[in-house]
DNA sequence: AGCACGCCGACT
DNA sequence: GTCGGCGTGCTC
């Protein structure tokens, strides 16, 4: 922080002297550059500027005093103007700073998240708007015309769209009547529209005893500082309602409240709920959202309009000056780490977050990561239990299918256990939800002539067959080519063959065993945007629909009252490929799947299809032996020094030229730090060998708890150069062993 | 990230 | 002879 109290030496206090201020830009530049500030200009840190950059302006932020033994002056350049926006929250740029130094990434390449949207930084554009001339020129009126000047006559200007649709006439008459001299251009008070506030207060559904003990504990923590909470409660236990009693214990405060989600697209239902409980809809932010909507929701963060904002994990980087709750829902999710450009865990940066503001943060899950339940257990969280709702729906009973015992027939995946179940379930007029972790309609298209797989160009992957578009497909590199008829090999025609299922094979499976049956299939490839998502929820809540069948995004956030059965296919398939985290990310898809049954007084029916009913994770699901298989897990890490008990960090060398990607890759390897702290494995071909048609590989860092991985790795890194066109990546704490 | 400079292949 | 490909390097 700069020292702004006057002192002789102050430079704003010498006449003529020129003070400088460093602008942080959001372009990977690692520094702040210095910048003159001109006598008739007051900056501030936080202080959005527009400076000249080479032969062009750009936007940055002043992050701090300038350095007077920098750059000489006659290098430095004056700021041109400040912009008319409220400055950085100090929180904002600390939590820069901060995830800039934690993944060794430039500070500006973080601060370009947080400033994501640079129209938002400009004052909002007044939205044009229609008003009746003063005097009616003479012109011919038709229908139309009449209709848009008597819709005008009853009130305020308004904007062509709303103008066109209350007189029930398209644009072009409305701009035809502006042309013409009828109607008069003005700009409406722009962005103006007052924004519905949630009321704290408004009545929303009544909460059990147990509820309401543990909503008035969350609550309680908001006027209290920094603080982590864990909330641990079974699907339909109500972790929702009860932490939406914190948010509003935040919002009699003045506080704004920020919860982030690990998939916004599937967020009806909690609108709804959201809606409910406040009367009110929040912010909504992700980056998928078009960009009027995203610099709208920008603004009002940072004018202090928008109090609750539910976003994906860059609203971590929203510019909230008053924030005092936030709250991170299925916090176990690994969709918040971010795998590319500034590679971090916005689980991890949400609580530094409300470290810098000292606020709490509550970490909602049914299977907390173990890194959370470890926290909770050395009491550095709290952990708040909500048990299961008597009365309501009780856990689904959970049932292993021995595949070996009961396999299915040739070229099918549903054993006759679930068949049955099924059937049942249908007859009964109830719903079932199929989950198959795996798009497209075979993962490997093989020559039955001579083998041949085919396989991704760029990547050492194999194309997945996706027969509703009709197209192969790398799900890595997005590469896409047509069915081949003959071997691309052999030559041979006609002989190439789908190899295992995928979610579209499965269809077919389950039309033939039950046509009537109505099915509805859910995969990223079918439900395109929270439009469609929002349909396909409709339909099933309706109950126009018998059988779900779907990837990851069924495993989700909905309740539907009609699904009493749930039939995994292929329980072991995240189990496969040495990762660290693979029994532990299973366990909780699993049991969050298994969730989707049975709730609301209906008993529900869990089948999971496995090789290995013996493997401690489908033992502790069959079980119900949650924690149990969480000390499992503990104690493996433990004993083997991995997280949360120890630290790693992942170098991925890659690069066109595989020679080269090699010869730094070992070069690291010579000059990696080994010592009773810590020790380097690798390098080795990642496991994505060939990503993009970039040759890769992976060293990992492994230390015990106390090291200083940063310092560690800037060490290490700056003992090895390498050519441009290598790229060496940081993952610090990764999560993907990819 | 832009936007320059710079050094090798197909056009007027 | 030039136009233009994108590799390399710099921006206070």
């Amino acid at each position: 922080m700069p020292k702004r109290h006057a002192s002789s030496t102050d430079p704003a206090l010498i006449p003529n002297a020129t003070r400088r201020v460093s602008v942080l830009l959001p372009l990977p530049l690692g520094t702040a550059y210095d910048y003159r500030q001109p006598a008739d200009m007051e900056l501030t840190p936080g202080d959005f500027v527009s400076v000249p950059l080479g032969r062009r302006q750009a936007v940055g932020v002043v992050w701090d005093d300038g350095d007077p033994v920098g750059v000489e002056d006659a290098r430095l350049r004056d700021v041109s103007e400040p912009l008319d926006c409220p400055p950085m929250p100090d929180e904002t740029r600390r939590l820069v700073d901060w995830v800039a130094r934690y993944t060794l990434s430039p500070a500006g390449a973080v601060l370009r998240m947080a400033m994501s949207i640079p129209e938002a930084l400009q004052p909002v554009p007044p939205r044009a708007g229609y008003g009746p001339a003063e005097a009616m020129p003479d012109i011919r009126m038709t229908a139309a015309r009449k209709r848009v000047m008597a819709a005008l006559a009853g009130g305020p200007p308004r904007g062509a769209t709303e103008l066109a649709r209350e007189a029930a006439v398209s644009t072009s008459v409305v701009t035809g009547l502006a042309n013409a001299g009828a109607l008069l251009r003005m700009p409406l008070s722009a962005d103006g529209d007052p924004v519905a506030k949630p009321d704290p207060d408004n009545p929303g559904p009544d909460l059990d005893a147990e509820q309401k003990a543990v909503a008035g504990e969350l609550a309680g923590a908001v006027a209290d500082g920094f603080s982590v909470t864990l909330l641990d409660g079974v699907t339909g236990a109500g972790k929702t309602e009860v932490y939406f009693e914190a948010v509003a214990a935040a919002l009699r405060d003045r506080k704004q409240v920020l919860v982030l989600v690990p998939e916004i697209a599937l967020t009806g239902q909690w609108l709804d709920r959201f809606a409910r409980r406040f009367g009110a809809a929040p912010e909504v932010w992700h980056s998928d959202l078009p960009r009027g909507r995203r610099r709208r929701c920008w603004r009002r963060v940072a004018e202090g309009r928008a109090r609750v904002v539910i976003g994906a994990r860059s609203a971590l980087f929203l510019p909230f000056s008053e924030l005092g709750l936030i709250v991170v829902d299925e916090e176990h999710d690994s969709s918040y780490k971010q795998e590319d450009g500034v590679i971090y865990h916005a689980r991890d940066m949400a609580v530094v977050r409300a470290r810098l503001g000292e606020i709490p943060a509550i970490l909602v899950s049914a299977t907390p990561s173990l890194e959370t339940v470890v926290n909770a257990e050395s009491g550095r969280y709290r952990r708040l239990h909500l048990p299961a709702r008597h009365g309501g729906a009780e856990l689904p009973s959970v049932e292993l299918v021995d595949m070996r015992r009961d396999p299915p027939p040739r070229r099918c995946w549903l054993s006759p256990p679930l068949v049955i179940a099924l059937k049942q379930t249908l007859e009964a007029g109830e719903q079932s939800l199929l989950f198959l972790n795996r798009r497209g309609y075979a993962p490997l298209t093989l020559c039955r002539a001579c083998g041949h797989r085919l396989h991704c160009p760029n990547c050492t992957a194999w194309l997945v067959e996706h027969r509703l578009s009709g197209r192969l497909q790398c799900h890595h590199c997005g590469y896409s080519t047509g069915l081949p008829k003959e071997c691309p090999e052999c030559g041979a025609e006609d002989r190439m063959a789908a190899c295992g299922p995928g979610v579209e094979r499965l269809a077919e499976e389950i039309e033939i065993l039950f046509p009537e049956a109505r099915l509805s299939l859910m995969t990223s490839d079918t439900v395109r945007g929270p439009g469609a998502a929002a349909a396909f929820v409709e339909a099933i809540a309706n109950h126009e629909v018998d059988i779900i069948l779907g990837t990851q995004i069924v495993a989700k956030g909905h309740h539907f009252p009609m699904l009493t059965l749930v039939g995994v296919v292929d329980a072991d398939l995240g189990l496969m490929g040495g990762d660290l985290r693979a029994s532990e990310r299973t366990f909780q898809l699993l049991h969050q799947v298994a969730g989707r049954a049975g709730r609301e007084a209906r008993p529900g029916r869990v089948m999971l299809q496995t090789y290995h009913p013996d493997h401690p994770v489908m033992r502790a699901l069959a079980e119900g032996a949650r924690d149990r298989f969480f000390e499992e897990e503990a104690a493996m890490r433990r004993d083997g020094g991995w997280p949360p008990f120890g630290r790693l960090a992942a170098l991925i060398v890659s690069g066109l030229d595989e020679a080269d990607v090699d010869t730094v890759a070992n070069a690291l390897a010579r000059t990696a730090p080994n010592n009773r702290d810590m020790r380097v494995l690798g390098p080795a071909p990642a496991p994505l060998a060939v990503l993009r048609g970039r040759h890769r590989h992976r060293l990992l860092l492994k230390a015990t708890r106390s090291t200083d991985m940063q310092k560690v790795l800037k060490q290490w890194l700056s003992r090895v150069r390498w050519p441009s066109g290598v790229r060496v990546q940081v993952d610090v704490d990764p999560y993907s062993f990819l």
